[in-house]
DNA sequence: GTGAAAGCGCTAACAT
DNA sequence: ATGTTAGCGCTTTCAC
């Protein structure tokens, strides 16, 4: 049996408030005492009970990743191995834990909604890869639970951290425009999240800036995995693009292996470009050109935000918060070089 | 403010116990007045509190993973995504949730050992990629703490879920002598780790079974990363190996770039075996023969044991369980086919 | 500066 | 079958 507070005020001869005081980092607590107490919890090696601890305070120092999504392609996918990598980080420097909580089937999401919000064991979560009006935004908002939300959302009430996706896709292509390229292809990512819309919104923009038509055949939605990225470069090879941006490194990863088995050399007969989110992409083809996004600092200041407004005096009245994080175009060697000429 | 069991009992018209024993679905309660009592439930969505329940009952329905490692370098291998993916299918299953631990600094790791396994949050913990001798084993059980070892360990009473790292590497490597190679190199993994240990333990008795001498020269240390893999081949170049088994998908990886960057072909100048725990290697190389473990369900069944041990009636009298599974020979293609003529 | 006492929301005897 | 009571181990007034 562990030991109690009130074993440690008998062992030390005070009573368990004073106990409770030093173990608390508490005022008004003799220096001697509060040495001899010490010396006592060390040796003996007690630790406050977290559940009796948490009834009387209403604070469990738990926040949770919940990622409403099919289990295995989730977590199979290099973005959320480095976005929880950040979010750990944060959470074990500012001493609170992490669960994880995947909501696999809707129905179960139901139930575990409940679990985890209402039973109060959670201080906050974090939310990721939310599609677009997930219902688990507005619930959320509804209980006033205390939440950031990773990728952008519409209501204004919302607090995020997001990247600059359609900047970045921008550059990207704009990067291919300047070499010349005019028949560029996109596989984008799926249409029902933020970043699947804002990568395509800003392959658009960089045309129209550069008065190139945007044309269907040269666009093909994909939904992040190398095995879409696959299909898709299948399908756009008969439109016979000079350039592919793909929305994301899995699926660059992807069309660049069916780019290969179709007898076609990148960069010289089609330029590929992508993201590095990870490094699948430069590992597979070291010359890609790519944005870059530290998707595990995002993870860090999406737990920072959570718990500096979990800690903060106001309590939820602080205001909205928006982050949004710039991606950084990582030019390599000549990608597409020769089309420029 | 949320609702507590008094206030469903005010609003019902029963007491308290009756209540608790609605909400925890036990017998003794009239169909009818269940129904009541359940129907207020749902209205006004209560949900016991977690704390004041786990107070009482002595246990949280949390279990927890520890990974004892810098926390980069594990979440971005994808062992562990596939690894967590399994262990969080079981958790939801069977209704418990899952907190991450990742021990980074050795200083940090013994303040969160005390926060995690004294403060009685968590009712069990699943540790992987603990180093041979690593302190956390003897520790755990000193403090009779429930756990379950992902990976083999020595000491007698620990329950593990391992893979038959020996026998999957002696098979590939098997493969590859029948095939006529002799001059076969591996890139290890980590000498520290179980599984770094023992595949090449399995190389060793793999060459000893057809009586080929093992040289130093073809044996070169890594760490798993893909890094490592491209260092290692680099290594091993001027030794002019037939074959080459790498002991993890990403040192398979490396290899093979830093094999097509040196100009050799594989498998045709040089084959290359080894794992595909995860999709990369065979995204680079399609024709890779490896061996294939499924690391989700190792995953999945360690969650289980942990748990079956945790609502087990006789708590840890159990006797200790062993889980070794099988790899399994993926051949593809006519790896090395050329060297067996 | 310290102790006594109340009570967080629940479960688990024990009555009835 | 249902209500009453006594804590679980802690924090937090409130006396002193």
């Amino acid at each position: 049996m562990p030991l109690t507070l009130e074993d440690i005020a008998k062992l030390t001869g005070v009573s368990r408030s004073t106990v409770s005081r030093v173990v608390n980092n508490e005022p008004n607590v003799r220096k001697e005492v509060r040495a001899r107490v010490l010396k006592v919890v060390r040796e003996t090696g007690y630790e406050p009970d977290a559940a009796a601890r948490s009834l009387v305070t209403r604070r469990t120092k738990i926040v949770g990743v919940i990622i409403p999504e099919s289990v295995t392609a989730v977590l199979t996918t290099p973005f959320f191995s480095q976005l929880l990598s950040g979010i750990t980080q944060t959470c074990n420097a500012r001493h609170y834990h992490l669960t994880l909580s995947l909501l696999s089937s809707p129905r179960g999401a139901d139930d575990m909604y409940r679990r985890v919000v209402r039973s109060g064991y959670l201080e906050g979560i974090i939310v990721s890869s939310t599609v677009v009006d997930d219902p688990l935004i507005p619930r959320l908002l509804d209980d006033r639970f205390p939440f950031v939300s990773v990728g952008r959302h519409q209501d204004k009430r919302v607090n995020y951290v997001d990247f600059d996706n359609v900047g970045a896709s921008q550059m990207v292509v704009e990067h291919l425009l300047q070499l010349g390229h005019r028949r560029i292809a996109t596989i984008t990512g799926p249409q029902t999240l933020s970043s699947g819309l804002d990568r395509l919104a800003g392959y658009r923009q960089a045309l129209e800036a550069y008065h190139v038509p945007v044309v269907r055949e040269l666009i093909v939605e994909g939904d992040y995995t190398e095995e879409s990225g696959i299909s898709s470069a299948l399908r756009l090879i008969p439109s016979e693009p000079t350039a592919i941006f793909a929305a994301s490194d899995s699926m660059a990863s992807g069309a660049l292996k069916t780019l290969r088995e179709a007898g076609l050399s990148v960069p010289e007969d089609v330029a590929l470009v992508g993201f590095d989110d990870v490094p699948i992409a430069t590992a597979v083809a070291p010359q890609l050109t790519t944005v870059h996004q530290p998707i595990e600092r995002m993870g860090a200041i999406a737990a920072d935000l959570l718990l500096d407004r979990l800690n903060s005096p106001s309590q939820g009245m602080a205001g909205v918060n928006r982050i949004v994080l710039p991606g950084e175009l990582v030019v390599r060697e000549s990608c597409g070089a020769r089309v420029s000429e």
